[in-house]
DNA sequence: AATATGCCGTACCGTACGTTACGGTTCGGC
DNA sequence: GCCGAACCGTAACGTACGGTACGGCATATT
């Protein structure tokens, strides 16, 4: 290793590098296809032989360019749960359209599209990754969300992962394998806002105290 | 063209050329990646000019192959929409436990991850056909049967499209994305049943005409 | 000033793969 | 039995791309 500047699994990438990942997310939405190695160069104006000191090879480029994206989706903080209906149902709309933004951003779709390609062969976890920074982290934020409307009184159910999952499937329907698959999906700000709105009342409808409660 | 026996997009694909698009669903599913006209020849013991004169090209091998599959798939065929609420939920619960099983299989995996990686690039339409004889054949054919539910007074919606969206993601939840991406994500015949009864239910609890009419 | 370091730009190498071409074989029609 | 069409197996071609090597420049260090 010695003071050579590759960068490790875990390092934060100084500036320069920053800037090539972005130019690697850049091209991934513009071109899709052609993210090769000689095309990253001359968008980041460094050399290849610079690409390999820094990132290894072309996986370690593009793991690199998942977790620089997946720390900058991250940077959203989240307020403590809280204790009463109104902020139970805020909390879960805030967190319904930043996902539903999330998912319809072009740079999230353009980093799904190549993790999936990737989860073909076997051998590399770039699939892993965004799984880890999407779907699960955000399970893993919400979840004290819902457990604290459970302590509270407001919600029902006995595992909270499968009421997150349904909530999951209420907020993204159909929309994430659409927009994967190229459909001409575009949503806006006041669309997001609705359903956003309509998912967290479908789950509310669904898992809150005041029903019946539901699940067999 | 004279008598050469190029299969169209419109044409039924011959015996042999159905065992060369099996050997590539078989090749698709096993390598994944490795997804090369010569594999695929290899695989069905035919020559690689075979290939090329029935299907034109890589492009149009992969397409003849969703399109074959698609067609395997849409075998399946429904009963007419009913009257009670018995007959609806065992419908629903059908249309949902079918759904999951098709999107958790190796096959259907497999297809949606090579139409995803080229929805990347602009020229190909292979999203597009994996849409209209996935995602876009089921809505068209669980359509009648929310509609002759509202027309009996057992669903109460403005939408069918927007009804389906739901019933949609209240069963696929996260699995598709999850499967899609390299989770090792088991679904057995009885956790599909299962999660196909819960979804209905939660969707007849949305939907359903007995309790308050939801939706904004 | 001299040397070393880091990086850019480019040329180069090896390989994988889509596509084409061709010789040999099987088979239906005459 | 002969002819042509269809098809198999394989070799060959062209290209694209991951990865490496090298010369030049700019900045920092001594």
């Amino acid at each position: 290793m010695a003071a050579t500047q590759t960068i490790a699994d875990t390092d934060e990438p100084t500036a320069r590098q920053r800037a090539v990942l972005d130019a690697v997310l850049s091209l991934m939405v513009e071109e899709g296809d052609q993210l090769t190695m000689t095309a990253v160069a001359r968008r980041a104006s460094c050399s290849k032989e610079t690409l390999y000191k820094w990132f290894g090879d072309r996986e370690g480029l593009l793991a690199a360019t998942v977790r620089w994206q997946a720390a900058r989706v991250r940077a959203g903080r989240y307020d403590r749960p809280t204790l009463d209906i109104a902020t139970l149902r805020d909390s879960l709309k805030g967190f319904a359209a930043t996902w539903l933004a999330v998912i319809s951003s072009p740079t999230s779709i353009a980093l799904n599209r190549l993790a999936i390609g990737h989860a073909a062969s076997r051998k590399s976890n770039l699939g892993g990754i965004v799984l880890e920074n999407g779907r699960f982290a955000i399970g893993e934020r919400l979840r004290p969300v819902l457990e604290a409307g459970r302590d509270a009184g407001l919600l029902a159910f006995e595992d909270s992962e499968t009421a997150f999952r349904s909530f999951f499937g209420l907020v993204g329907r159909d929309v994430q394998i659409r927009l994967l698959l190229g459909d001409s999906l575009t949503l806006g700000q006041d669309e997001i806002a609705r359903d956003a709105a309509r998912a967290t009342d479908q789950f509310l409808t669904l898992y809150g105290r005041k029903p019946s409660a539901p699940q067999a």
